[in-house]
DNA sequence: CGTCCGTTTGAGGATCATCAATGTCCGTGG
DNA sequence: CCACGGACATTGATGATCCTCAAACGGACG
């Protein structure tokens, strides 16, 4: 598997930062604070300052596709944050599956690890942008900014209740069901410009299968059903389009 | 479904309550540090003034089985800390299904909302005595307190990583390899007294094919069939004994 | 224009859900 | 103390779904 070069380059210190990288927005994080009201979860969640604490001990790369930013079973030193394109974690079972855990659009933080190691491995998709920060660095700032901690901890939380409906996908029967969920959650994911209706699919039929442990021929089995009946179309590969909403969601609420 | 009786007791303020709950030890988390040596795992990490901390804002509850402590879309007022006693959280999906999304074990949290709503229904299984703690003051003490909102944080992250390999023991085809990692995930989580070879499942023969999306026939064939093979025993319906260890971890190892 | 990789489609075998009936445990009341 | 009832659990037969193996197809790229 191709280890892809890292282009990086270590972003400067807090004070000259500002100006050096005015351009730079700095890293986001997307998640649902724990009490907000109805919607409102698309607007940014990190204050300006915040930004730049984090800019402080960030380091921002490009990744090619294919790269592998970090491999299960390794010590974690550091922690990402996604800020373009599409990654992969993904675990090699003994069976020789491969289990594709989750798909990380921009705001999405991983390499979360256990013991001091990496559970999964970390891939880039597409071409991608991400800021890669130092662990121990990262918990001290932490541990010193209860307020920053609290988006991370909010961050956490909206990925555990992610997981959790990974989780009800993956126990339905049906893979037309699933396949439906899983568009249904990229949609929400990828908060893309292109119409309502179409859904990137940056990824593989392989790489989805694994992510909703189906084999590659029941996706594409699932795709080829919804595009019988009518409810969704598959114009090219990395692209679905939402034809029939009404039985698409249909579909979906099942759970 | 019954609602049960709550005999709850409102804790005393933080500075009396010392002496006058001094039996009490409070509330305590359960979770890996983020970079903890291997092991270690065991060892409680909140400190005492930690959990004076929350047993300033906590009342202490005790619930009798099939007590329902929340319902899924309703507002979310408390967090609960578990001390003793075992619950299940589910939700109820359209289809009739009911899906158990955990088993909550001493020093588990539980009460995690989305939009000011709890995601989940929440039911004791057994007897049970839980800390309640109202939302809004635990997030103001957290936003304070950033080394006991670390301690959240690592619990969150805990519970990501097993929610993660929820999806993947779900994921798996076979119902005997599904039976036998659940085994194994309810070993490690009750730190029970007894026998290392004793697993005590609580839970009923449908709340396990709920968890691990089997019926509740698939469930009691695949517990057959690990007696079968000697390598489970079951002596009762609440107790499961782990007869051939390696044959054992050889079927849960295939994740 | 040809190769390669990813995808689609087909046939056969395995596993699980469902429906149904029987069996077991436990608490209740006589 | 025993008999009864109900909830829970086990076992069997059938049908549906998916996995596996296999082959053909398609676009991307040199």
């Amino acid at each position: 598997m191709p280890e892809g070069k890292h282009a990086a380059h270590r972003v400067r210190s807090a004070d000259s930062e500002h100006r050096a990288d005015s351009a730079d927005p700095g890293p986001s994080l997307r998640a649902a604070p724990f009490l907000a009201a109805l919607s409102g979860d698309t607007s940014p969640i990190l204050t300006p300052r915040q930004r730049h604490q984090l800019l402080a001990i960030a380091t921002r790369m490009k990744v090619s596709p294919r790269s592998v930013l970090y491999r299960e079973q390794t010590p974690a030193s550091w922690i990402f944050i996604n800020a373009e394109g599409v990654l992969k974690t993904f675990k090699d079972l003994r069976s020789g599956r491969r289990w594709v855990t989750a798909f990380l659009y921009p705001k999405d933080v991983f390499g979360l690890a256990k013991n001091g190691l990496y559970i999964r491995t970390a891939q880039a998709i597409t071409a991608a942008t991400v800021y890669r920060i130092d662990t121990l660095e990262l918990i001290a700032l932490l541990r010193r900014d209860a307020e920053l901690q609290y988006q991370f901890l909010c961050k956490v939380t909206h990925e555990l209740r992610e997981a959790q409906r990974q989780a009800i996908i993956v126990g339905r029967r049906d893979a037309v069901g699933r396949l439906a969920m899983f568009l249904q959650q990229t949609e929400s994911s990828c908060s893309t410009r292109h119409h309502v209706r179409d859904v990137e699919l940056p990824m593989s039929r392989s790489d989805i299968g694994s992510y909703l442990g189906l084999s590659l021929e029941s996706v594409s089995r699932a795709t080829s059903k919804l595009q019988r009946r009518g409810i969704v179309s598959f114009p090219n590969r990395h692209l679905a389009r939402i034809l029939d909403r009404t039985e698409f969601d249909r579909l979906t609420k099942a759970v």
